[in-house]
RNA sequence: GCGGACGUGGCGUAAUGGUAGCCGCGCUGGCCUUAGGAGCCAGUGGUUUCGGCCGUGUGGGUUCGAGUCCCACCGUCCGCACCA
């Protein structure tokens, strides 16, 4: 019988489908198994080989999970909101709800193409009003929140509006974008708009003018995880640095759980540095200077506490406020220049331009270790959104504060024995301190002879007790940016009364996305929600008046804003376990039998993105008793992308020939990219060629060995390079399971590699042969003979390693070690080596081992099969006991393969005379040998 | 600059510190076929006087034994980057 694959792929999808066979409800008597595949965004260009590698991992291990008797929770879903949609939008105006879910129709199809046991009945899309009303459930939830940094949780903000009535800010513990200082009676004073914007220092989302990421090119704000090198990730337009109000969430309140939570889940370690560098802790001091001539007292930010005696200069951000406080009439011209030049440059230019570049402010800050005088300049090598935005100058142990002393002539003072500061500076944290103070200088600190380490610990403490500074830790993650002026997002749950915004009700959510007849901004510059002319002066707001029953003559403004990507894919796994729930983002009872994700698979590009986010959003919902697990992903796997292998045709410039890539050298030639399609290992299907476009109809060839030859080359998977490989095709020609096999056997998961048709008549050849071994011609052959010893074997040393292969990812190795039992088996078509062998199979190619199953006789789904038990009886490697002795002194048991004499042995051992060395009186419990040398000796 | 990962045949890759190159592709030879982009069998790191010898980026070290562990260097890739 032949393998008709796709006959039998077809038949069981259907039956799948029909009977719902990877429907999964929550069973207490189960162990639980949760499963996930980061949810794609559907783009309009359709899934090519790329993006099912992690799907199918994921698929493995699921189904391998649910033969392991677990309840596998294995869902999907799609980022819905995406800039691409309304971009295309924009273009057609046709609506990007209209064009998402073509594509999610599309992907749907592509998707159950390669037999993914995904419970469909659990999809989620993040634009889907049940969905996002949970999204800005959320927000409501965060705006009305603040960060504790004593009990380190998120607490109501009427906690600590009852603080500042009965305390002010005295012995507050909230986490605040400022150190704000003021009475009760000061704040009982504030009147509403003031108390609204005192408040928004501490709320977890809160609106603030602050500098942010804008992008003109795409006319919104971004993150900073969306921008790389000054350009947006998306687009690669400019971005530049504008002071803007807009929305944020308070990652950074939860920097330290970020960190600390770290340590406790099974994420690569490359991951975990990438969001420890995002994090970016560092410990330090802040150290207070008085300003020369007033009252005044400057604090500044550093880890190398230790430098304070060859501190020559201070500088500070061009932003920071202090700027304006400290310039001297005489200096105030040049420093406004100066500032204004700096605000004009973009993020790019700022950062390109390696020239250190500054003025003087005129004021002097007095160093409170020597009470020297040091002028305070204004420089843009200072940022001023990280520490306090201004650092004390040291050029001899910073190579930034080196330069800009070298060229303005600061003083540059070595305080490290033997360091040598004359062509650069030495930042290394090493080395025995000297000169703090020098010599003739009197202060209470002293510091020489200390170890570098030594002295920072010495000083820090110094400080604290001396009220000069504080010990401090400062991060580096920013708040996230989270209003973008777009359409096709979430919109907020937020209104504005007498100016001061005001969540919507909780029972009013969720606030639709309205329709608009332009997806651009308005002509007032507003965001494209502008344009709405039906939902913010009657639906919504006239819900809202209703809810909060005030004076319906009044009309609040909504605001205009949209969320951003990362919004609705922050919570979306814990949606997962009960989706279609009115009254809760996740029903307690579900989330205590789902508790997290145990197995999170995905690209590598969300390390500082959705990563961050989702952890951050899943932490303040811990905080909020809504979910239970302080980590939502407790293992991460991120598959390798997979790269295009582009073929190339040689054309002989000025002509319309073309070489084989094994000529092309002879001739000056031109490479021109050809559809991959035309091209089957690297030769060219000449007629498919020609038809491709006029241009080629008469082209003519020069051929080796008969052959069109073309070349190759490993890039990007793109339509412009013409290598993109879709699996539509790839099951159309092989099947699913080839496809499925194939993407696994193409190397380790994580590892980028690219695409490269072949190696997959190897994998197909595989399944062939399995399926041969089912077939007697026409006839069924299974048998019911008993299996022999050597067979068993076989056997169990494959349940064995698949099972330790899925267990580890390792899926390229199990498939391998299929290979290697068929080949062991030669034609075994015993019921008991083929049944087990089916179950092992299922996971990697569900439909033929479906069909085998029900060949086998049974009537019920192979996903419903227990996994093989391993018996390791069958594993024992053949060997003898063979007692030898030398000189009567040392003796053992040999564990030796069968096929080795005794004398071989001896002659083996007897002449490495080092071994007897060692070996002479000891005892000696074990000695495994193999032909020709000793391999372990175990005493 | 800081942090991390990696370097093995013609190619993708495999090797709990224990016979390096499993498995697949490709290639060579044979069988079978009207035919082969089908199937089956055998071979396939280099070198060799057929005993061996040499081989995992380079150079050292630890070990009875190193692709694997340690040190230095070279190279490739990734993340962060005027973060004080």
């Amino acid at each position: 019988m032949e393998y008709n694959f796709r006959a039998i792929e077809q038949k069981w999808q259907e039956t799948w489908k029909r009977e719902k066979t990877y429907r999964v409800e929550t069973d207490k008597s189960k162990k639980k198994c949760y499963v996930l595949d980061m949810f794609p965004y559907p783009s309009g260009a359709g899934l090519h080989v790329g993006h099912p590698l992690g799907y199918i991992a994921s698929d493995i291990y699921a189904r391998y999970k649910r033969l392991q008797g677990f309840n596998v929770l294995h869902p999907m879903g799609y980022d819905a909101y995406g800039l691409p949609a309304e971009q295309y939008a924009i273009k057609t105006g046709q609506h990007p709800e209209k064009t998402t879910m073509e594509n999610i129709a599309r992907y749907r199809e592509q998707l159950d193409m390669i037999g993914l046991c995904y419970d469909w009945d659990r999809e989620v899309k993040t634009c889907d009003p049940d969905y996002y009303k949970w999204t800005q459930w959320a927000f409501i939830k965060m705006f009305n929140h603040y960060y504790d940094t004593k009990a380190c949780k998120a607490k109501p903000i009427a906690d600590l509006e009852k603080h500042l009535e009965s305390y002010g800010t005295e012995g507050l513990t909230a986490a605040g974008s400022k150190e704000l200082f003021f009475t009760a009676e000061e704040w009982n004073a504030m009147d509403v708009k003031a108390k609204s914007d005192t408040l928004m220092n501490w709320r977890i989302a809160y609106k603030a003018e602050t500098m942010v990421n804008w992008c003109p090119g795409l006319g919104t704000v971004l993150a900073n995880d969306e921008v790389s090198e000054g350009l947006s990730v998306r687009g690669g337009y400019p971005v530049e640095q504008r002071k803007m109000s807009q929305w944020s969430l308070r990652v950074s309140a939860y920097a330290q759980r970020l960190l600390d939570g770290l340590e406790t889940i099974d994420w690569t370690s490359s991951l975990k540095d990438t969001q420890r560098n995002w994090i970016g802790r560092s410990e330090g001091a802040e150290i207070k200077y008085k300003i020369k001539g007033r009252d005044e007292e400057i604090t500044i930010f550093t880890t190398r506490a230790d430098t304070v005696f060859g501190v020559s200069f201070m500088v500070l951000a061009p932003e920071s406020e202090w700027v304006k406080k400290l310039t001297t009439p005489e200096h105030e011209a040049e420093v406004a220049e100066y500032v204004a030049e700096t605000k004009k440059k973009t993020e790019l230019e700022r950062k390109s331009q390696h020239n250190f570049t500054g003025v003087a402010t005129g004021s002097y800050a007095i160093n409170p270790f020597t009470g020297e005088e040091v002028p305070i300049w204004v420089a843009e090598y200072v940022i001023a959104g990280y520490g306090t935005g201004a650092v004390m100058g040291v050029p001899a142990h910073d190579s930034r504060d080196y330069e800009f002393a070298k060229k303005f002539g600061f003083k540059i003072k070595s305080l490290i024995e033997g360091a040598d500061v004359s062509e650069h500076s030495v930042d290394a944290k090493e080395g025995i301190v000297t000169n703090s103070p020098a010599e003739g200088l009197e202060s209470e600190l002293n510091l020489n002879g200390l170890t570098v380490k030594e002295a920072i610990e010495k000083t820090k403490r110094f400080v604290a007790e001396k009220g000069i500074g504080q010990v401090k830790v400062n991060y580096r993650i920013r708040d996230a940016i989270f209003s973008r002026q777009r359409y096709w997002g979430e919109p907020f749950p937020v209104y504005y009364k007498q100016g001061i915004p005001t969540m919507v009700p909780e029972e009013c959510l969720p606030i639709e996305l309205p329709q608009v007849d332009k997806y651009l901004p308005t002509e007032t510059g507003e965001p494209p929600l502008g344009n709405a002319k039906v939902w913010a002066w009657d639906e919504v707001n006239k819900k809202i008046v209703e809810n909060t029953k005030i004076d319906n003559q009044t009309v609040f403004p909504l605001d205009l804003n949209t969320m951003p990507g990362f919004a609705g894919s922050s919570a979306y796994y814990l949606r997962y376990m009960d989706p279609r729930n009115n009254d809760a983002l996740v029903s307690q009872e579900a989330d205590e039998y789902w508790q997290c994700v145990d197995l999170y698979l995905g690209g590598i590009e969300h390390a500082t993105g959705h990563l961050i986010y989702s952890r951050v959003w899943n932490k303040f919902l811990v905080d909020l008793g809504v979910a239970r697990e302080e980590e939502p992903f407790h293992k991460l796997i991120n598959q390798g992308m997979i790269q295009g292998r582009s073929n190339f045709v040689y054309r002989v410039k000025g002509t319309n020939t073309y070489v084989s890539a094994g000529l092309k050298d002879q001739y000056d030639v031109q490479p021109i990219h050809v559809l991959i399609d035309f091209v089957k290992n690297d030769v060219l299907d000449i007629e498919a060629f020609k038809k491709w476009s006029p241009e080629y109809s008469d082209a003519e060839f020069v051929l080796e060995d008969g052959k069109y030859v073309c070349g190759w080359a490993v890039e990007k998977m793109s339509k412009s390079m013409y290598n993109v490989v879709n699996p539509d095709n790839v099951v159309k020609d092989y099947g699913a399971d080839t496809l499925r096999l194939y993407e696994m056997f193409l190397g380790p998961i994580e590892q980028a590699k690219p695409w490269d048709t072949k190696g997959i008549d190897g994998v197909h050849r595989f399944l062939r042969k399995f399926w041969a071994l089912l077939w007697d011609g026409d006839t069924l052959a299974i048998n019911e003979e008993p299996a022999t010893q050597a067979e068993l074997k076989t056997l169990h040393k494959t349940i064995k390693k698949i099972g330790e292969d899925i267990e580890n990812f390792s899926m390229n190795t199990a498939v391998s070690a299929f290979m290697i039992a068929l080949n062991e088996l030669k034609v075994c078509r015993k019921r008991s080596i083929l049944e087990p062998l089916t179950i092992l199979l299922t996971p990697f190619v569900p439909h033929i081992a479906e069909e085998a199953w029900h060949l086998l006789g049974h009537t019920t789904t192979v996903c419903d099969a227990s996994w093989p038990v391993l018996e390791e009886q069958y594993l024992v490697e053949d060997s003898v006991q063979m007692p030898i002795s030398f000189n009567g002194k040392v003796r053992f048991n040999m564990e030796l393969p069968s096929a080795m004499s005794k004398e071989n042995v001896e002659k083996t051992v007897l002449a490495d005379e080092r071994t007897l060395k060692q070996l002479e009186g000891k005892s000696i419990k074990k000695v495994i040998v193999v032909p020709g040398r000793i391999v372990n000796i175990v005493c």
